[in-house]
DNA sequence: GCGCTGTCAAGAGCAGTGCTCTCGTTTTTG
DNA sequence: CAAAAACGAGAGCACTGCTCTTGACAGCGC
């Protein structure tokens, strides 16, 4: 393993990493990443911009440094949320995880905007970026996970046909053994149903309807448990 | 009114007008809203950069053009999708309206990153834009409008209380006085788990799992007009 | 302790951007 | 016909991401 005690240099890069990111993290908030600026970051560092090169090697590469980042504090966020609420209340769980995340974008609106508005770079998502990503994902099968065995569905779901029962398939024998097939592909449902709802509330697309969403998401919140069919 | 002969300068004009937003959609089409330069229009249309400010004021004017722009393609092409489907027929034209969306959201997917992706501007979505952005979903809730009294509700809807209750009742009055409240606000779940959905697809959060999205989209489509109880 | 080697910050510079201002020219208008 | 408005082009400002070179310093084996 690497030593305990680094060399100056180490601990120093490393320091100085973190502090770089740090102030592109107070830039990105403050004006978002459109206007992340490379040499604004070196300024307020008091450093030359082309040394801030030595540590990321492209503005894209800081940028996704700070999509992991964002990733991980949502993350952090609303495992920490589902994991205070009780553990045998699979609802109070759930609404835990969407107020979770709704409460997080409304804090983080720009960084929230860097993980599920328009991908900045060139498209490809970094391979690092998957993992961090699906951490919320994952939280949710989680919840219905615990659910299993007591799950009522009001309207049956579906048979899955052709295709999507393989795909459906291989996906619950490797994250959610003890799920129906048709309950998982409602659990993705309801995770997209989510996002496009926060982000109607956070890039205006409300605006003339349902313009403080906070009832709404309540509501949509235990119409989309009832959905999976949460007890 | 305006006369139908204009002068020569006019007419110049709004050629011109015409010209520097088509090679402006060509650009965005090729590059993204993120590249899309000014001046790299103008030297495609053989101008100096400062004359295409007499067009447009700033670049996020121009910007602001294309997204009209595209939320009229959009509207033109799902409601053209939904007059195609038989008049008697909810589903037929929740479906066309469903896979118009998605199926031009995938032949234009960065004009559909413009419209429903990360606000480009400074968050404040001009005046201009409101009512072609409406289109669509004046559409959705005109077919569920459709079928009205035929609606089938697998599941209730759960009772709306307090503010939610006032702000739906105020929509249903003023955009579909024959549809409850309650399917009134399924329909506005359904249309954000529809952009949800495609964005989850076109900004690859899907391709960890179902990542050729067809046969997941299309189920999806089936069980949110069930959700919104369409016959 | 000494010198080599790799790392580092800094400066200059390149190509590009949005945008403003001025300056002649052209077209419309009174 | 003359005044006024609109126009295109050019120069220029302040900024961006990024590259290359230069000189200084730290860490290592000897």
């Amino acid at each position: 393993m690497a030593p305990v005690i680094r060399t100056a240099r180490e601990r120093a890069r490393e320091e100085l990493t973190l502090e770089i990111k740090r102030e592109a993290r107070r830039q990105l908030a403050d004006e978002g990443a459109q206007r992340l600026s490379l040499r604004a970051v070196a300024r307020a560092l008091g450093m030359a911009s082309s040394a801030l090169y030595r540590y990321f090697p492209s503005r894209d590469d800081l940028l996704t440094a700070l999509i992991i980042d964002a990733y991980n504090a949502l993350g952090d966020r609303v495992e920490e949320a589902v994991a205070k609420s009780p553990a045998d209340d699979p609802r109070a769980q759930w609404r835990a995880l969407c107020h979770g995340v709704r409460d997080w974008a409304r804090e983080n609106p720009h960084e929230y905007a860097l993980l599920f508005g328009t991908p900045v770079p060139g498209y490809a998502a970094p391979q690092d970026t998957i993992a961090p990503a699906a951490r919320v994902p994952l939280a949710l099968v989680a919840v219905i996970r615990g659910a299993a065995g007591r799950l009522d569905l009001r309207a049956p779901v579906r048979p899955l046909r052709g295709a999507l029962a393989e795909q459906t398939s291989a996906l619950v024998a490797a994250m959610a053994p003890e799920v129906s097939a048709g309950v998982f592909t409602r659990g993705v449902v309801a995770w997209s149903q989510l996002v496009g709802m926060v982000s109607f509330e956070l890039f205006g697309h409300l605006v003339g309807s349902f313009d403080p969403a906070d009832a709404f998401f309540a509501h949509t919140v235990e119409e989309m448990a009832d959905f999976v069919g949460l007890p």
